[in-house]
DNA sequence: TTTGCATACGTTAACGTTAACGTTGAATTG
DNA sequence: CAATTCAACGTTAACGTTAACGTATGCAAA
């Protein structure tokens, strides 16, 4: 016979002793189920807190075949952009009672897939991540399987199961609509680097089909710096371009880059809003205190996550949710492009 | 006879019986341990690929009595410096078989320990909290179990297991002496909200300390903002203390709020640095790319994450590592005091 | 041949919990 | 007063995995 490991403290065993019932009655009393006196409850409870005993999740998890483990995947948590929606949903989740197991993928679908896979193995109650493009495996894994799953901040026809997010392609064109109305038509895009960020490419293929359509205006221009620090690649992106061609209008991939790009200009000896219009992206709480009010757009990030985690709760307790949500951005005029 | 959930794909023993070897061989072969013929083993991984099996890590923990789950508990992931902690430490870990479960306690105790009790339920592999001040029975539990804990962003005598931060009273100190050998005299301290951050209070408090050793120096005076947006606080809170006090040097809580708080400086008619000198703390990314490069602090917050990270694996790798590492801080001179 | 000794496996008994079902005794009913 | 019902428990059998221990096989040395 194998001793106890000595460092768990007591075990359900040890509490049914303590209080003189079967180890049934004293789950039942701590889980709060049907078919216990309540005199009984409070004494098995009384005498629980009393033992300090902590419940085996593992062993629960065993026998059920699920778990309060919830996975949650964000490319990165600066810019405060994932971290907003990440807080919109976590209280939503904590009191719920779930714990969230975190990643971040950098963009990369393997590195998504890996944690996934690793996660899988723990059965967990449901699935939150990034966007609607995932390692092929992963989309296939988890639509094959029960486990509810949330796909936020962008859309898509087909969601794994359920999916609350903003039209990145209508969002760039939207932009575009307002920039053809006030006259520009030489569109520059700064920020996308190939193949990373698909949200961020689609404001930019939006951007560009508006466009597109528009008779006398220029083909985009392009850039992107790899910088790690946003301002700087805004910056240094932007003066790249300048270097090389001659847009009228700018929209950036984030504010960040945008505030960054904003001195490349001005240190380019052009004018904003007269020479360039400059448009970020996601309205942060820095373009409310810049000198210059940014034009950007906002985008409803503390929304998506409530909205997100209410219909992924419900899709765990078997309810039904609407499988598509898409929430709407606002376009925020302010003093870098031209009035009216 | 119970059936077996028809959800979760095959089982150990289907991968021995498709195999045609013994359940606890193909357990080891999976795991990588000894006591397997390397054709076995590759014989039996391939089966378990193409049953696609995923093991259940709760039966694992259950036996083992550990997992490979981590906590994570940081006040919250706004503003960058939590988050590039996190970010340092995250990759160490992943790459080591580890998944974080994190918290976001938004400065409460209570949310905390919740956060932890649950977690504890799952026998995670180890702890990362921020700081040194916890609720009293989480420090109590944790100190009485064997799980490795890391305390990390502030240093203390009487760690819980291992400590990696900074002094933040020192940092405080640092800032005071330089602004002193400046000749600065009526210290004023924005945006610390009564008992909500130790860390900052740290600061203020050393600060404080070093001016009043000072013959001639005016007592601190204080302000704070709840505003949620930090740029607004910043300013708010700046606006309220130039209505009523006098400072000659601002220390602020960070660089957001004193970003802010220049704006508030030059609405009231103050010249920067020559009427009032401003300071921020952490050396954001954002304060390099400012009209006016911010004075401000730099925080090695990667360098906590990664160092951190290591000495937590090695204390759930059982190895020794020294208990206390401070790491310096560095005072970064821009252009919002006097030079010289 | 025997002996020694690895290496490579198989068997069994836990790990802590819950689902399903069985039992009891008291209250309610005809 | 016997029959029925039902809440309040207890008993048993899993859940999927690993540790401990036992056994067989092969090979070299004696």
């Amino acid at each position: 016979m194998r001793k106890r490991q000595s460092d768990s403290g007591p075990v359900l065993k040890d509490i049914a002793v303590a209080a003189g019932v079967s180890i049934m009655t004293a789950s039942r009393a701590l889980r709060g189920v049907e078919g216990v006196s309540e005199a009984k409850r409070h004494e098995i409870l009384r005498i629980a807190r009393r033992l300090k005993y902590t419940p085996n999740s593992s062993a629960r998890s065993l026998v059920t075949m699920n778990s309060d483990l919830l996975g949650i995947s964000v490319p990165n948590l600066f810019n405060d952009v994932f971290a907003e929606m990440l807080a919109g949903m976590r209280r939503t989740f904590d009191m719920a009672g779930f714990s969230s197991v975190v990643d971040t993928t950098e963009y990369s679908l393997e590195v998504e897939l890996a944690w996934a896979e690793r996660l899988l193995s723990w059965r967990p109650a449901g699935f939150i991540l990034t966007g609607t493009k995932h390692h092929p495996k992963l989309s296939q894994t988890l639509r094959r399987s029960e486990i509810p799953t949330l796909q936020m901040w962008d859309v898509t026809d087909d969601p794994i199961d359920v999916c609350v997010g903003i039209d990145h392609v209508a969002a760039g064109r939207l932009v575009a609509e307002r920039c053809i109305a006030l006259g520009y038509r030489r569109p520059g895009f700064v920020g996308v680097s190939e193949g990373r960020d698909p949200r961020a490419e689609g404001r930019m293929a939006g951007f560009q089909a508006a466009f597109a359509e528009v008779s006398d205006a220029a083909p985009l221009c392009l850039t992107r710096s790899g910088d790690p620090n946003s301002f700087v690649a805004g910056r240094d992106g932007t003066a790249e371009m300048l270097a090389c061609h001659q847009p009228d209008v700018l929209f950036y991939v984030t504010d960040h880059q945008a505030f960054g790009g904003l001195s490349a200009c001005v240190a380019a000896g052009l004018s904003v809003p007269d020479d360039i219009g400059v448009i970020g992206f996601n309205a942060l709480d820095l373009t409310t205190v810049l000198p210059t009010p940014l034009t950007t757009v906002r985008t409803p990030r503390k929304l998506i996550g409530t909205t997100g985690a209410r219909h992924l709760l419900a899709r765990i307790n078997r309810i039904d949710v609407p499988r598509l949500v898409t929430l709407p951005v606002e376009f925020v005029p302010g003093a870098t492009i031209r009035a009216q």
